[in-house]
Formats: C-alpha cells, sequence, structure tokens
DNA sequence: GTCTATAGTCGGATAGAC
DNA sequence: GTCTATCCGACTATAGAC
C-alpha cells in the first residue's frame, strides 16, 4: 500500500516518531538526540526510522515540517482575521492595535506554553545554526507571521511596512516576546519562578501589552503626520 | 610543574582548547562538537584534552568559566560606573537614562558583534537546555548584570527595584536586543542581510534606543509620581 | 609533560527473519 | 509491512612510548 490511511498502523508510527522527535530534538538538538531514545519514546522499533523517514536526518526534517504545520494551523485564525482587515477601504486605529495586541498574545502563549515550548526549542536551535530544516520553518509559517504584522505595525505608525525601519521594529517588539521563551532560565532564576506557568505568563502578558501600547502610541505620535 | 605560567606550553595548550571549544560548542551544542574537531582546531592532539580537563564534560565547564570571565571583563567598565551612580544622594533622571543607554548599546555590540557572537550562542544553548555550565555563567556574570540593569531601571521609571514587575519589564527591555542575536536567520532572511555587520547593526541599534526612551518615559511618566 | 596508537563504547544504518 | 540482530563507523578515553 502507498498510501498510509489515518489510523493505518504506519500512519500511527509516523506520527509517534514524529511526536517524540519534536521532544527529544528540541530538548537535545539533532545530535544530542539518538535514535535509540527516540524510537523508545515512540514505542516503535529502530528500524521503524529509517523505514519510514529514510534516516535519521529525514525524521528531522518531517519534524520541521510538522511544525511548520502546526504554526499554521496555530495562526490560520489570527492571520485570516488579519488578512481581511487590511483588504478593507477604511481601517481605524484601534483596530490595528486590537489585532497587533491580539497576535501578541496568541504568540506568547504559544511560545511559553509547556505543550508548544518544545516546538520554539526546535525552532531557536535552527536559529542558531540552521540545516535544511530552517527555510521549511520560515518559508512557511514565521515568514508569512512576520509579513503581516509589519503590515499592520506600518499601518499604525504611519510608515511604509516594506522599509527597514518597520521590520526592525517589528522584530524588536516580537523579541521582547521571544526572549520570554529563550531567557527562561535567567528569569525563573532572578524572579524565584520554578517554571513560567499560568500566573507567571499572566505577569508577562501584562508588561508586553503595556509595552507594546507604550511603543506604538509613542511612534505613532512620532511618524504619523 | 603543578603552576601553569603564562606563556608556557601546558598553558598555550589550554588557552587554545578553550578557544576551539567556545568555537565549536557555540555552533555544534555540547553533542554535536567532537574532541577530534577540537584539538585539531586548537592544534593540539587529542588526549590534551583528557589531560588539561580530564574529559570532554571537564573541557566545557572550562568554556562556561571562561565565558563569564569574558563577560565580567567587558562589562566592568560600565557596571563600576553604574556601582558608582547608584551609591550617590543625587541622581539625575538624565543619568539614569545615559546609563540605560550605554549598557544597552555595550550588550548589544557583544551579542552581535561576529567575534563574540560564539560566546552568545553557548550561552542560548545553555538556556535552552541548562547544564552544570549554566549557573556558572548566570551567577558570575549575567545575574549581576540584570540585577543592576533593574535597579537602574526601577529607578527611572519610579517603581521597586526588587519588583517582580520591574523584573519583567527589565527582562523584556534587555529581551528586545537578544532578540536580534537569537532570531538572527530570521530577520537576515526578512531583511535580505547576509550577515549584521557594522552598518545592520546601526541600523539596530538606532531602534533599540528608541525604544528605549519611549519605553522608559512612558513608564516613568506613568509611574513616577 | 607530550603524543600516538588503541581499547572500549555508542549510535546509525541495514540485512534478513517473520 | 514490521521487527530483531548485527554491522560498521565514529566517538571518548586511556595505556604506554618518548
Amino acid at each position: 500500500m502507498s498510501i498510509y490511511h489515518q489510523g493505518s498502523k504506519g500512519q500511527i508510527a509516523r506520527e509517534q516518531l514524529i511526536n517524540a522527535g519534536v521532544e527529544l530534538f528540541g530538548e537535545y538538538g539533532l545530535h544530542g538526540a539518538t535514535t535509540r531514545d527516540i524510537s523508545r519514546l515512540a514505542n516503535q522499533n529502530i528500524a521503524s526510522i529509517a523505514y519510514y523517514f529514510s534516516s535519521k536526518e529525514g525524521l528531522y526534517l518531517a519534524v520541521a515540517q510538522w511544525i511548520a504545520d502546526f504554526i499554521q494551523n496555530a495562526l490560520s485564525e489570527i492571520l485570516g482575521e488579519m488578512e481581511v482587515f487590511l483588504a478593507q477601504e477604511e481601517k481605524t486605529a484601534d483596530d490595528h492595535l486590537r489585532l497587533i495586541r491580539k497576535m501578541v498574545l496568541t504568540y506568547s502563549y504559544h511560545l511559553c506554553h509547556p505543550d508548544t515550548m518544545r516546538i520554539s526549542k526546535v525552532i531557536s536551535r535552527e536559529q542558531l545554526s540552521p540545516t535544511e530544516a530552517y527555510p521549511v520553518i520560515h518559508q512557511q509559517s514565521l515568514g508569512p507571521m512576520y509579513r503581516i504584522m509589519a503590515k499592520l505595525i506600518g499601518g499604525y505608525i504611519g510608515l511604509d511596512p516594506k522599509s527597514n525601519s518597520v521590520n526592525i521594529h517589528t522584530h524588536a517588539i516580537m523579541g521582547e516576546i521571544l526572549a520570554f521563551r529563550i531567557n527562561k532560565e535567567t528569569i525563573c532564576s532572578v524572579l524565584n519562578w520554578q517554571e513560567i506557568g499560568e500566573d507567571e505568563l499572566a505577569s508577562i502578558n501584562l508588561v508586553l501589552i503595556e509595552h507594546i501600547e507604550l511603543l506604538l502610541n509613542g511612534l505613532r505620535a512620532k511618524y504619523h503626520g
């Protein structure tokens, strides 16, 4: 059978292996994670990795594709809403701000939530030393998200969304969110937190929203005529 | 000879190995970097790692210590200046802002400069999955830096520097800088940059300084009575 | 103190049984 | 299509020559 049906044993094996792959590649990196550990965590035999993905690298690329799909799916609602908004003739400043705020909170949620943190670990590792997997993730998920955020931010503050300046502003703003994910150890250590749970995320989001509004309103006052 | 003098063959071997270690642990991680490659890059024989550092892990810890020392040294001037300032009775708002700005630019420089980027790669990997090396780096260099920045930021905006709120603000602000280092691939890809060189760093710093001022002045207006 | 040669271990890939 | 047993290469660590 060349096509795997949903729920078939082969399909399940693939899913389990990808799932275990996200976990262990995220935690230990491409080299640090072993095929033995991955197959054991997936409850599959070692040979299954070579059989379904031809090699460890093949599994890693499949993990990258799975991550791209996951992000696309997680952001599809808000991205759709943004596109509808941007297609309108009349766009209010408040709606700009509302959508930007919504994306910031969505992004923050996914970066810090324990279930999705392992995904952002894989992506962070790719940014540290990119492999073939990086373009897969970037072109299909991160790129479109950054582009549309730049449109909204540029529209709000009154600068060309394609300018370097707006792109750098966008990265700096999204960077604030990312930093809480990346610097997790330092933050937990300084703040005496054990983990970033619901309460901690709420404190972080409060500050993020405060910053977004100060920055965007300040920049708007400066550039918007 | 149990004590190695400066310039002795043993001392040079240690230095070369640590130097190669920073490079390769940063680029490939603890597992991805091999002792073969490290000793080759260091122009030392493979047994030297075990001899001088007892194991690969020993070398890794020595690399972490070297990084902590490097950061302490790189920040000693500005940290000293900050401590002198904080010990004063009368502290002007302008001086707060000037010192914060100076630290931001120093940090930005070290995070993005090609010569020191490899250091931040090792640290980023430690934040992704901390080992014994993390506390070495944190306690001796990052921790003190964040603590004093929180004092200055809290002082400027008029909130208790020990409060969670000020610490989160501090991390968000320092996070903007960090993000350009971490998200390097995404940023270069979106902005069509090959590398973050001098000109690119200048554009980034311009935006960072603009953000710092908007944020700190906005927060100060809000909280400072 | 330094280095080469090698032992011992582990991980990825594969052959072949079922 | 699935899994076990095994191979081979690469890695770390060490023994011992110099």
